[in-house]
DNA sequence: CTAGGGTTAG
């Protein structure tokens, strides 16, 4: 199979028609291809194809298929080019659909700002926005920051029809909650005439991020239904609010109400496991996972055991989780080397960091707080400089004050007689460190490491 | 003809 397609510059080919197969017959068999593409070089070897039969005046709906599996390979530079040739410069009501595609590729690829500009484009070159237009944009004024716009935004799609839909209602209300104006999000939940279930739960969310507990809490009894999401964001904001015991309740009760919990659940409670540093019920969630066929390799769950092991003081689960997830995120592989730090096994989170490198697992300022308190454990204050360094110097990781805590606290100990460092490292902070937090990185309970000393033996 | 939203690790 050739894998050589010329040039890279896509276009949708000739406007001439060939002679030798029928123009439906080699839209419908390149249409099947699309169906079954599963990675870009076969798209772009689909694409020669299509350029080669040449095109029906149908030709939007190859040009849909084609943006559109850009856009799950990541291939926005790509799609872009696609797009400009593709899409006739007239355009018109039935073209709409193509540009909301973009829109919403270039957002869910992070160029978010690149879907605002062809918004603007989209309405400058006269292509009426249809009610899927509206909440897309929306969601990229979120995701940029953009807030203003999406005030502009709003008032554009009010004096349409659209204003009314549902969609668009919920993601203003996640808009306004999510850029700091809750009261705005909070008029437009009042001023609804129909809500969802989602409406219900992204004021609930809203108020959450808000830290509003309380008012939470309310508009959660007065939800008049509810499902997993609803739940959970709820007893993961008992959670995050450091109330376990009332998380436990309430998951106690959304089982009484036959709803089933899922990973995002589970995660929450193996949170408050942590939090109560309760072993025993940190097992009992763990069992019920794997009865219930919930994956290890659901990252986030992993991740959350391992988490909630190492903080309920056993290490050797710990371990054992870690050591059979196939898929490791990033987050899996900081949790075990802080672990392990914690725990003291300095020597071991280091090799730890050592091996996930040789994976080419890009590190990240949390990972470099797990390898400096490694250090620390270890007294090791060479290493201590070494990876400091290596943090800066190799990853260009901007130092956060937990590794200068670290990095005061190795030279305290260890560096007697040597003042003059520490003082150079303070003088490079961009803020100044609070001496209460000094030693505040360490969150696991560590009144239950001692009880289970045993657990240490086994390594 | 075909689309869209809300809860996740350290």
């Amino acid at each position: 199979m050739s894998a050589c397609v010329s040039g890279t510059t896509p276009h949708l080919g000739p406007k001439t028609k060939t002679k030798t197969k029928s123009l439906s017959e080699s839209q419908s068999q390149s249409r099947q291809l699309l169906q079954n593409c599963t990675n870009f070089r076969q798209l772009r070897q689909i694409h020669a194809k299509i350029i080669r039969a040449g095109l029906s005046d149908d030709h939007q709906l190859l040009l849909r298929k084609l943006l559109s599996l850009c856009s799950s390979y990541g291939e926005m530079d790509y799609a872009t080019r696609l797009f400009h040739h593709g899409i006739p410069v007239a355009g018109g009501p039935h073209h709409t659909f193509t540009w909301n595609l973009m829109i919403r590729a270039y957002t869910s690829n992070a160029r978010s700002h690149q879907a605002l500009l062809l918004f603007k484009l989209m309405i400058s070159r006269g292509i009426p926005p249809d009610k899927f237009t509206f909440p897309f944009v929306i969601k990229a004024c979120l995701t940029s920051s953009a807030f203003r716009l999406g005030e502009v935004v709003h008032g554009l799609a009010f004096r349409t029809s659209f204003s009314a839909d549902i969609f668009l209602q919920n993601n203003l209300m996640d808009f306004y909650f999510e850029s700091g104006h809750a009261s705005s999000g909070l008029r437009l939940f009042d001023k609804m005439r129909v809500r969802t279930v989602v409406s219900w739960t992204t004021m609930l969310t809203g108020l959450l991020n808000c830290g509003d507990l309380h008012a939470a809490r309310s508009i959660f009894d007065q939800m008049p239904t509810k499902n997993v999401v609803s739940w959970t964001a709820m007893i993961d904001g008992y959670v995050r609010n450091q109330q376990p015991d009332e998380a436990f309740q309430l998951f106690r009760r959304m089982q009484l109400d036959n709803v089933w919990p899922n990973e995002f659940t589970l995660v929450s409670l193996l949170k408050a496991c942590a939090q109560l540093g309760s072993l025993k019920l940190g097992r009992r969630i763990h069992d019920f996972a794997l009865k219930n066929g919930f994956k290890l390799d659901a990252v986030f769950v992993g991740t959350a055991l391992i988490d909630m092991y190492s903080k309920c003081g056993s290490l050797v689960d710990a371990r054992r989780v870690f050591d059979q997830m196939e898929i490791k995120s990033l987050a899996t592989w900081n949790a075990m080397i802080t672990a392990l730090g914690v725990y003291g096994f300095g020597e071991e989170a280091l090799a730890l960091f050592r091996e996930m490198e040789k994976m080419n697992v890009q590190p990240d300022e949390i990972t470099f707080v797990g390898v400096l308190c490694a250090c620390l454990q270890t007294n090791n204050l060479s290493d201590g400089c070494k990876y400091f360094e290596h943090m800066t110097k190799r990853y260009g990781i901007a130092p956060i004050p937990q590794h200068y805590s670290c990095m005061i606290e190795l030279y305290d100990r260890v560096g007697l007689g040597m003042l003059d460092e520490v003082g150079r490292l303070v003088n490079t902070m961009p803020t100044k460190p609070n001496p209460n937090k000094v030693r505040g990185t360490n969150t696991h309970a560590t009144a239950n490491i001692g009880k289970h000393a045993e657990d240490l033996n086994c390594l």
